[in-house]
DNA sequence: CAACGTGATGACAACGTTGTCATAGAACAA
DNA sequence: TTGTTCTATGACAACGTTGTCATCACGTTG
């Protein structure tokens, strides 16, 4: 059977059933006016033929869509970072509605070619979603208010984004080991080019403040060089420059899960125990790594499922005025990586 | 503005050109019969006015849809196989088509809502593609010829289905250290009841009887217990118990690359240095964990693009007689986690 | 009895496209 | 000249729905 040929109509129903289209579809859609016999009928005629409605005929009937467009840039990297499709399919599915999905490569080009292919299916909105946060120039589209970024920004915030509560995250890793006692804490980050590495610094000073301790910028190494998508990774070096220190960092807090699993084996070869000698706290919490490092990885989980949840449902309230920031908060996951100082 | 509203329709801009409806349909199309002057001076409306046209009117007409479905079972837990999406992606962008994707969550109640929405789509075809390979019982639905399995197979051979070729992925790992002079090889396996695992097995065994070298049942272990999504990892202990060994092994082949992370870990407890006192080489390539490891880790590749495109062509391709399963080759990726034996 | 409300149903148009066929004028051959 | 072919264009129908309005058979009210 040829797929995307011709299903069941409507009208074919109404034959069968010796009714005109219009009942049939009063039927289908639940309408009150009509007859209970008649009702039970077509109903039953409906689902001998395993009668589906046309969407594109409704959509044309009604100019009203039932698909949403998902657009995203680079997926390659940051594998956890689909949970965001996944957030957003959870949103939709109450809704009903579904999910057109494509990926620009990161090409200007292609995307310019995506936001056609949506205006042609008439896509009731978009989401952007960036493989890692940061700001985003969406450029003047014919979607106006009916596109929210997710994971990232607009340049120009000209459109809402949902992003990850950084600061708040970096203030989760520091709050956390402080409270344990640890203040000679060692800081392993990202690329400086990074938004998060800025934001996360920020909430690691102001933990800091609050527990009345001072931070120590020597103790704050980048783990990477270069730039984004080409970065190298210089984490084995950083970490053992610390902890190689005379006043070595009980603890450390990593740029995320990645930089956190190679410490653990940096810490192995210089005969220090996790997290007996050495605390370590993650981010982003990459199940593949947190859960299978030894002992198992206390980390700072990035919310993406949350983010392509809200991003759907904020698109569903078209009311929203105003174009917003909105920050979710990144919950600390705590596990066996960090020890308390006594 | 609205979206999923009305845009700008053929009418609109012939009426601006002053022309019919139909030139302005054909020049759209590129059709051959039209004036020079009149498709000069139309194209200018059709740019001025931004027109796309609509696909749902589009499909309803020549009953054609330019839409493929995508069904995913569960995409939590191997974050790399989003990369059969991103290679069904690829292969649509050539096509110029789309993808409308959903996940079933594998409730099989939801996946029977999906069947329904795709045909609601009329799309042209539809990829189930699961998330670990396995046995899939695609049942009885509309979409006949047009559903193709990606990392699974139909339970009944009724679809065609592409999936790795464990076999041979098992038999290049086994090869690979037998070509490195190891003899003494340990095995540490993923759940039995996982396809996987008995078809690496056969490639392992085939390897090494093609080696002139005899596999020793003693030194394979299971790496898990419990079952499939709720499995326990027992990598740590297993592979304790080899290395412990009065004559350990010089290598052990990893059931994926998470098992082999967690050897690092026990290795370097142990004081075994990889690769000069134990080589290991994985499976999967999850570039998260075997680039970032230290030493980098040899594996062997899960060629989830490849599938993904391939599932995506084959569907183009409907003369394809009858149901086929392809394997789809697992490339040996060499790294620095295995040495030469003198 | 007439007028009226009500409940159940159907006829018809329209959404935006494209395939089919018709038409008008120009170019060409007899 | 007349008839024929060709080129460029347009009129119209149809795809499958649903909104609007009309219709018809009731039963109820004055």
């Amino acid at each position: 059977m040829r797929l995307g040929g011709r299903l069941v109509t409507l009208k074919q129903v109404a034959e069968k059933a010796g009714v005109s289209i219009k009942t049939v579809s009063r039927i289908v859609n639940g309408d009150a006016a009509v007859n209970v016999e008649t009702r039970a009928s077509v109903q039953k005629h409906l689902t001998r033929l395993n009668y589906v409605p046309n969407q594109a005929a409704r959509q044309m009937r009604s100019g009203a869509s039932s698909v949403y467009g998902l657009m995203t840039d680079v997926v390659a990297t940051t594998p956890y970072s689909v949970d965001i499709v996944r957030g957003a399919q959870s949103a939709l599915k109450d809704l009903h509605q579904t999910l057109l999905i494509a990926n620009s490569d990161g090409e200007p080009e292609r995307e310019a070619e995506l936001w056609r292919m949506f205006r042609a299916h008439r896509v009731a909105g978009v989401i952007y979603a960036a493989m890692f946060h940061r700001a985003h120039d969406v450029g003047k589209t014919a979607f106006g208010e009916s596109i929210i970024l997710a994971n990232c920004y607009d340049a120009h915030d000209s459109h809402s984004g949902i992003v990850p509560d950084d600061e708040q995250g970096g203030y989760e890793q520091a709050r956390h080991l402080l409270r344990h006692g640890h203040r000679n804490i060692g800081c392993i980050t990202l690329l400086e080019s990074i938004d998060a590495t800025r934001l996360r610094r920020a909430g690691i000073r102001r933990a800091f403040n609050e527990a009345g301790a001072s931070f120590n910028s020597d103790m704050e190494l980048s783990g990477y060089t270069g730039r984004v998508w080409q970065e190298e990774s210089i984490v084995r070096e950083a970490a053992t420059a610390l902890l190689k220190l005379a006043k070595r960092p009980t603890a450390i807090i990593c740029g995320n899960d990645n930089v956190a699993m190679q410490i653990y084996s940096v810490a192995a070869e210089l005969g220090l125990a996790i997290p007996q000698d050495l605390s370590l706290i993650g981010f982003d919490d990459l199940k593949l790594i947190s859960e299978s490092l030894y002992p198992k990885l206390t980390t700072v989980a990035l919310p993406y499922f949350d983010i392509g949840r809200r991003a759907v449902e904020m698109l569903g309230n078209t009311r929203t005025s105003g174009h917003q920031r909105i920050l979710v908060p990144c919950p600390l996951v705590e596990r066996h990586s960090c020890r308390t100082l006594v």
